[in-house]
DNA sequence: TACTTTCCTAGTGGTTTTATATGATTATAT
DNA sequence: ATATAATCATATAAAACCACTAGGAAAGTA
């Protein structure tokens, strides 16, 4: 029942870029040096964010990435799926694919799939934007 | 984010011993044989359950397992712990041994914590006579 | 004793995770 | 044009985890 590091450090990098959100391109270097993610395991994990059109990117000389929208309109959840597929906490619930046969008889589906909810109504409850004011406050407290 | 088979599996366990719960020692090998999993897997899932005085075991012939107390005292969470450890979706959160350096200036952990929470409510929330209801309903339903 | 059932330990093949490394491609600035 | 700086694509690999399989010891019953 672990979120791996994939979906822990998208969530760094989206966070650190709404954080950086001016409308300049954000290095991915200068994202790498502050979070202490090594260059080449980052772009690996943007590449998804990008492809799903989370962000925006420009290569060459003073290019980079930044948001695509703003911060409240990506929930952690929508950015953590991209990364980790479907939160379900059984396969049985993710496809209609992966269905177990006994389904209709199973006395256990009710509960994981009340499970799934509580898990998804939460990731998606909360967004980005609530996650730059939580660091703006905790940036303050440091200097006071 | 998924549940593994060994914490869905002593889920089943425990309710098929909870719809067999006339205090009689219901032998592995029936379970295994109602629940399509082997004996020999199974033994590994039970055993922890065993150490974990959730079930009460006795050898030999005509011996077998029953559930130590009401099925109305195992919250579901209580059963996953056991074979999964903690539900934490973080290795941060499971242990202060775990816990990461930067643990006060991050911006992610409340997220995290509250995710925790939600999911923690949830499983113990729902007991395993709960889930036998369900159960028993759905068996009448079969007949109807 | 013969049989049944739990209990204990070890091994194994496969997949996933968490990276690291190398290099190619593309765009910008000068 | 050239150098620079970034994205993009693959390949590799150690380590951990998962989902079992297997053999046999111990303990209880008939």
């Amino acid at each position: 029942m672990k979120v791996s590091t994939k979906g822990r450090y998208a969530l760094r990098i989206m966070l650190d870029l709404a954080m950086h959100n001016s409308g300049e391109l954000v290095p991915l270097k200068d994202i790498a040096r502050r979070q202490g993610i090594t260059l080449k395991y980052m772009e690996q994990i943007i590449s998804p964010l990008s492809k799903a059109g989370f962000v925006q990117s420009l290569r060459g000389s003073s290019g980079g990435y930044r948001l695509a929208r703003n911060p409240s309109d990506y929930t952690v959840g929508s950015i953590l799926r991209v990364l980790e597929g479907p939160l379900a906490p059984t396969a049985c619930l993710e496809t209609e694919i992966n269905e177990c046969p006994r389904a209709e008889s199973c006395p256990t589906i009710s509960f994981w799939n009340g499970l799934n909810k509580v898990i998804n109504d939460y990731v998606d409850s909360v967004t980005l934007e609530d996650l730059v004011n939580e660091e703006t406050a905790l940036q303050s407290d440091y200097v006071i």
